[in-house]
DNA sequence: CCGGTCTACTAAACCGGTCTAGTTCGGCTA
DNA sequence: TAGCCGAACTAGACCGGTTTAGTAGACCGG
């Protein structure tokens, strides 16, 4: 940096701000400087400038990589992070790396902001990192605290699912559900209540498949085929419905001829040619955008008020789903 | 720092050799000064630590996460790197945000060693990046320079799948081709190879998708049916594998019964429970091992040659291939 | 022509560590 | 007992930026 300075015959100070893109720099100056750093190649050293700087531009993001929804999301993280001017540093939770070391690290890195997708830290850790700095919890609810959230509202999505089905004229739909965790309590619910508000009775309507697998989605379509089957069949997310598809298909029942299936999340997996599942989007793009934004403008425009930004997901519709057939009551005497 | 050193009466030289776990220091000495830093809540600034230290034992990771295979090669390498005592800084490749970028900044970070996990990058800037510092790239030939590779041997794993076959006794195997890229090149010959090694022919035996795609795999699986069908259908990746299933599926074919498929990758579609493919794993985590090894080499033992690691992939059997049924000569009189 | 204000620029302190070149001191050898 | 050595520890320079407090000069109204 002395270099470039003497080069240009100024001083550290006036190089530092040129290469801040900082005022109080005259036009010509700036253009020698910048000539003048090319000419000798000279890069500002990052970890020099982190080290006084009041702001460091950095947003730490903390995921689990390996899951191609959060994958999704960190990818419009960075796209969104790029446009507002910050640098992302992305921490890669797995099962030997746990979230609190990440934090930690991200925390050493000097960021400035803290972006945890689905973090599956207790409340209260959450809470305190949120006092620390500015962080946004991504797709999932946190009840103690003032950090802020983004997330999707799994209860709309599901009842949209349902309007949609009941739209085809489905009045015999059964909702196939993950258990007993935050995420498929809120999907059976919205379940549950859209079928009330169209009239129709839960009673019998759902069937705890208990895990977000294909194995549990399998098992599940075995147990439905035991007796007469619903016109339209709503699972908690998309890996349920691959199970459910793969059992009814084998069994020959035409989808969505005689049934309707559909998934949630929108992950590859439904948007397979093979698969083309009628399911629902959480919008990865625009929760993204929802945090980038939420946290920048803690940093840049000093909010303090708490922001909890739920977005309504929106159904996708392929090819699962279709109007009932007329007067057929399915289930009965199909080939094994 | 000083406030520690005050603490406990010694100077802050002291204290940084403590946290450094550097030797020469005493033992009483080096408990004190921990419990001073505990009660005073003091935590070392790296980015300070970064601005003098020789070392800052950092790898950076380039990775398009939003590949699964990718993502799985990195959980294995933040394993790996926490083992050897490395910390990773993960930069996320995608379409906003290209290599070079990415690799600029992990530069920025004053990475110590780089890890490219399947780069585009032309083969002379991965030679330029691995002057500057030591470079490994996974999963991809390079062919100038002397930058370290770890990869798996395609052609071989292709091989493997080919044994595999014949020694259920298939002798009419069609390989179902990606196009003109390195990979699909590998392993069309990979195929080709192996047929005349076990004496069949290979003319009219590739049939070329021309691309990486289930789309690709269909239309693959629609133009077998036109003809008698093949025993076996070796397809380059798991992709193609699960739309050539699809088709044949849906046509009635009995799947491993009439026809074996096999896939590559051994991705999370292979492993689903109604897919379950016989397919090549291309060893993520023995990959992510080898790549570590290779850049610790560099970095802690002053390593100079170049490094090409090419590991046989391992052959992964489930239920999509089996004997050929005997006598029958199928792909005739099927329903459609 | 004077004080006041702005803009462009600078010298030097400073950030929080690490590194170099010592100093001290107990123990061992000759 | 002198001489030497290694281990434990330290003062202070140093890393490469940023920031503060301030200077020089242009412009401006009165």
């Amino acid at each position: 940096m002395q270099d470039v300075a003497d080069r240009v015959g100024v001083s550290k100070a006036t190089v530092s701000l040129v290469f801040r893109k900082a005022p109080g720099v005259g036009d010509k100056t700036r253009e020698d400087v910048l000539r003048a750093a090319d000419d000798l190649g000279y890069r500002m050293n990052r970890a020099a400038a982190l080290m006084t700087a009041r702001r460091s531009h950095l947003l730490g993001v903390s995921a689990q990589i390996s899951n191609s929804f959060h994958a999704e999301i960190v990818e419009n993280i960075v796209t969104e992070a790029d446009l507002v001017g910050y640098e992302v540093v992305l921490g890669a939770v797995t099962p030997t790396h746990g979230e609190e070391r990440v934090i930690e690290t991200l925390i050493d890195f000097r960021c400035e902001g803290m972006l945890l997708i689905g973090p599956e830290l207790p409340g209260t850790s959450i809470s305190n990192l949120g006092n620390r700095l500015p962080t946004v919890v991504i797709g999932r609810r946190v009840g103690v605290g003032s950090t802020d959230v983004v997330r999707s509202n799994d209860g709309r999505g599901i009842a949209g699912v349902v309007d949609h089905l009941v739209e085809l004229g489905h009045e015999n739909v059964v909702h196939v559900a993950a258990g007993r965790g935050v995420i498929a309590g809120d999907r059976r619910r919205g379940f549950e209540q859209a079928m009330r508000r169209h009239g129709f009775g839960t009673e019998g309507a759902v069937l705890d498949a208990g895990d977000f697998t294909e194995e549990a989605g399998m098992e599940a379509a075995r147990s439905l085929l035991e007796s007469e089957l619903p016109t339209a069949v709503v699972c908690a997310n998309d890996r349920l419905a691959v199970g459910v598809l793969e059992v009814l298909r084998r069994k020959g029942v035409d989808i969505p001829g005689e049934v309707s299936v559909t998934g949630y999340d929108d992950s590859i997996l439904a948007r397979m040619g093979n698969v083309d599942l009628t399911t629902v989007s959480q919008q990865p793009a625009e929760q993204a955008r929802q945090a980038i934004q939420a946290v920048v403008s803690r940093l840049d425009r000093g909010r303090t008020d708490r922001v909890s930004k739920t977005l309504t997901p929106e159904i996708v519709v392929r090819k699962t789903t279709a109007a009932p057939r007329a007067g057929r009551h399915s289930g009965q005497a199909r080939g094994g």
